[in-house]
DNA sequence: GCAGGTACTAGAGAATGTCAAGTAGTGGTC
DNA sequence: GACCACTACTTGACATTCTCTAGTACCTGC
């Protein structure tokens, strides 16, 4: 999204984002949220990725490491457990038939603009 | 979702699918619910529909006619009007830019399972 | 010490499906 | 008429998850 998305539509996507990005590559929390952005999702902000990434650990799927950093604060690197990449797996299989039901729907022509309804 | 879904992909969705049954063919509230699940959302029900169809209406998106029946009760017939088809038209376009910055990142592919974590 | 940037925490709030329970109108049966 | 099944609709409590906001803490440079 290059702009204001839809808060709703992020629901259950957010967290299958998280998880893949995390799946690429191991990273720390402000990284991530950085990483989003640069992935096109401009306005998720650290109030949204933080509880998501707690939840996330809370759920054993991912796990987390205290790494402390030569140019500012400890960083909390967040990596993937088996869980997790199990849960990964499992989402993606999960969102795609969701897009598909979703597409399947909303791809169907529709009548002829009735002006007056 | 031949299956049951997660709920929290659905939100932001389920309003976008009911307006665009609806922008197909009026249909009142039990129908609508009929045709939904015939789409493919079997576990979508009436606690779930109708509560979306109301938001939807309050916000001027559908307009309502109460249509005698001669098997039943009176139906509640819903339809779009202009606010809905514009709604409805935002809604698509917010979806397609939704689903192509969610499908960018989750079709990236992975680095090699890296059992053990 | 202060300011700015990095990095993280956490609670209140909002939105929207889900669940569950219920009401009401017909037709058929007893 | 009463009861049952099916149709058709209403509604409130609840759960989840993102958003917003405010704050803390650690470095570096001035």
């Amino acid at each position: 999204m290059s702009e204001t998305h839809d808060p709703q539509l992020l629901k259950g996507v957010l967290s299958l984002l998280l998880l893949h990005l995390l799946a690429e590559r191991e990273s720390y929390g402000y990284e991530v949220v950085q990483r989003l952005q640069a992935a096109g999702f401009a306005d998720v902000l650290e109030g949204s990725v933080y509880p998501a990434l707690t939840r996330l650990q809370r759920e054993g799927r991912l796990e987390t490491r205290l790494v402390p950093s030569a140019s500012g604060p400890a960083r909390k690197y967040y990596r993937l457990t088996t869980g997790g990449h199990e849960a990964l797996a499992g989402g993606l299989g999960a969102w795609s038939r969701h897009i598909a039901a979703v597409d399947a729907v909303l791809s169907r022509p529709l009548p002829p603009s009735e002006n007056g309804d």
